[in-house]
DNA sequence: GTGAAAGCGCTAACAG
DNA sequence: CTGTTAGCGCTTTCAC
């Protein structure tokens, strides 16, 4: 064993063996030009030794890594989770290793973690962009590193990578219409932050949606907030302060998350969600179907999304150079109980 | 630029600096034995030829890991992602950076998984064990490996290692004085899996809330489950199919996910939880205070669990040695609706 | 199949 | 402060 270090080399792996280094470099990677016996006979010592491959010096000497870097806004979140989930389990199938970093939607988090990422030579990143911070700027030198990069969930305005989310608007217009044709006229969209693209997206699929129906799109009805159940909670608070409240039937709700929040306030003040109000979310998350009222929800196939992006992450660490592409999922309604207003105890 | 790769190196940054090369490896290090003068020169030439410092050629000359591996069972579930992200926070906020790796609670990709963190020179690991497989043989070639290691949430029956969880004996207890408490007799408990640790202290601290209330213990009213919400809602199906179900007035659920599940199909069976049946759940995920009935729940600190865990390893990685120890997190139990019945509609 | 030697990019030790 | 040298653990020639 080496002297300083307590790690067992692969030359001590080779002297208890009784072969050269060269030899033990093989067969430990089973190259075919190594019988079998020696084959044997390294793997023996591997384990009387208790040797452990060192990646980190192949790596150092190979020019191929292994290893990828997952940057999200904010673990925690139960649709980053899940993408989490989708982009892990097409990374994993394919052999890689993932670094994982949250910036917490702060840009300057993220440039430091994007540094990090890259000083241990990931061969490749996938990007949620945070909300705030010089997005250009990052774009610009991230692609100066000169690494594979798929960015999610929210499109960057510069495009030089590749892309994969779903289609906001398409989803928003669903929903809302869902709405118009259940009745409703006056319909509010709370919560979510104003400049987030996300955000963005759906606002206009709100009025697009909207204006189709020939119904007007009030501007108070709009209550953005953060993107979180108090958020919710708060965007609904207001929403009810409004004089205009009493027209109001229905809320499209930024998230399910958000939409939680907003279902809870309205629990305490004594309206029935599902019954006085209809209520859709967006994302689908398993909890929508298990809420009382169900929640009706915009898929947005975030496991699909995640392993869609670690799927197109590996094409490019193939080396399959076009120029980038965006997959947009398309989003799909499911309507449970929230959204059909059935007020059995009038 | 080095011939072969595309890759900066400090040399490049050094000739292109007119420094030698320690220097500009103290540079880049920040070392005060350099003039300020000549920093800002190395600093120049680096972002000036897009230098970036490669931590994997330093961690291989240098012994210090500033990686960590962390093995959880299954990143999606509520529970361990609010796990993850204490976890994250307390690593992060030391300069680790962190290797993430999903065992889907499976033996053989738990120990694939370990041999991967460490090919990777991971300088400790944070752990969920995996309820399959064979515990004590991974811990024991685990413990081979040298390197710090904290067991989280599942206590491993082999001491080798730091622990951070909870009670959840007296957490069992907590709920379930407060069912008898609020007058059940007949209190079911659903879901979780038998030779998950987890469960194992759970029905033994709701065994001793029934045994000291002088209640009798019916076996056929605990009903395992996977801790899912179909394993929850599959459970309450088979809870409802027994012929004494009508005594039954409360359930205590394995956890929250498990309590949505049930309440999901408790509401199919148009039985309604908080009403009718008594409900209380476990690891008072986010969702519990927004469901409707809002839910009873034990707190089981998942994030604080992580926190602790990151700081323990921390520790033991600056190298404090001392015997193995355990960090419990007392429980405790959040009183919602779900659990005090108020039949307002008889 | 083997052994020697070079080198991945970095840091540490030491003499200037 | 500088330059040189050695070496972390591995892989890859290239002769034998």
């Amino acid at each position: 064993m080496s002297k300083k270090t307590g790690r067992v080399t692969l030359l001590d792996v080779a002297n208890h063996a009784g072969v050269s280094r060269a030899t033990a470099s093989l067969a430990v990677r089973n190259s075919k030009s190594i019988s079998k016996k020696t084959k044997e006979r390294v793997q023996a010592s591997i384990e009387e030794l208790g040797y452990v491959y060192d990646r980190v010096a192949a790596g150092l000497r190979l020019k191929k890594a292994t290893t990828v870097g997952l940057i999200m806004t904010d673990i925690g979140n139960p649709f980053t989770a899940e993408l989490l989930s989708g982009v892990y389990r097409s990374l994993d199938k394919e052999g890689y290793t993932v670094l994982l970093g949250s910036t917490f939607d702060e840009g300057e988090k993220q440039n430091k973690l994007l540094s990090t990422m890259m000083e241990y030579r990931v061969g490749g990143i996938i990007l949620i962009p945070a909300a705030e911070g010089d997005e250009t700027a990052t774009l610009a030198q991230l692609k100066q590193f000169q690494v594979p990069v798929v960015t999610t969930v929210k499109k960057p305005t510069s495009m030089y990578f590749d892309y994969v989310g779903i289609d906001y608007e398409a989803g928003a217009q669903l929903a809302v219409n869902h709405l118009i044709e259940e009745g409703h006229r006056h319909i509010a969209f709370l919560g979510g932050s104003e400049n987030a693209t996300a955000w963005q997206d759906r606002i206009s699929g709100y009025k697009k949606a909207l204006m189709q129906a020939e119904v007007d799109v009030l501007p108070s009805l709009v209550i953005p907030s953060t993107a979180t159940r108090e958020g919710g909670a708060k965007s609904c608070e207001d929403l009810v302060a409004l004089q205009d409240f009493s027209d109001c039937t229905a809320i499209f709700c930024f998230n399910d998350i958000v939409a939680f929040g907003v279902m809870a306030k309205l629990n305490q003040l004594g309206i029935k969600p599902g019954k006085d109000l209809a209520i859709i979310g967006f994302d689908n998350t398993p909890e929508s179907g298990t809420f009382n009222p169900s929640l009706s929800s915009v898929t947005s196939h975030a496991s699909e999304i995640g392993e869609q992006a670690g799927f197109l992450l590996h094409s490019r660490m193939q080396g399959i150079e076009t120029a980038p592409k965006s997959v947009i999922y398309q989003p799909e309604l499911i309507v449970r109980d929230s959204s059909t207003l059935q007020n059995k105890n009038p």
